[in-house]
DNA sequence: GCCAACGTTGGC
DNA sequence: GCCAACGTTGGC
């Protein structure tokens, strides 16, 4: 992965939490990610001020829905180390967490949701490494190159 | 609700 | 280390 990454992709079920519940919070901790992909593009690529688009997933219509920001360094995810929590990983410690993530900070919703079904019709100009149109499309955070990002937002 | 894709687990 | 079973994701 390039040092210099700039731009990602962030997955969301909108009605686990949605953009506008990034509206309504500012900033949030983006916990519950378990996968190691997932969490090393956080852990070892991430930086302060990164741009993220914000995906819609597993709902009527998925699509980018809005902009924000990585807000903070990454740290380990605190539901980890909670038992009572949905994302209470037994094996995590405090001396060797397995989890980690970012703050995210909203900048803005788009002005239309941009949907999946037309993110698709530039799958050619996105590129074949590009996770959300590659085959299967499981990968919940991923990095999007400068040249994806003004593509997708040019479809604003 | 269906189901393809795919990551993880655990027996061997 | 293999790989079948299982669980999850997420579009449709």
């Amino acid at each position: 992965m390039s040092p210099r990454q700039r731009h990602w992709m962030m997955k969301s079920e909108p009605d686990a939490f949605s953009i506008d519940d990034l509206a309504r919070v500012g900033t949030e901790p983006w916990n519950g990610v378990r996968n190691y992909q997932a969490r090393n593009f956080m852990r070892d690529g991430m930086r302060v001020g990164d741009g993220v688009l914000i995906y819609h997933s597993n709902c009527a219509i998925p699509g980018i829905a809005g902009i924000s920001r990585v807000a903070s360094e990454p740290y380990p995810d605190e539901t980890q180390f909670d038992p009572e929590s949905h994302y209470h990983d037994p094996k995590a410690t405090r001396e060797q967490p397995r989890w980690f993530l970012v703050d995210v900070a909203f900048e803005r919703k788009l002005r239309r949701l941009i949907p999946l079904s037309e993110i698709r019709e530039h799958a050619e100009e996105l590129g074949e490494g590009f996770a959300l149109t590659a085959r299967g499309n499981r990968l919940s955070v991923f990095p999007v190159t400068a040249h994806q990002w003004r593509l997708l937002l040019s479809l604003e």
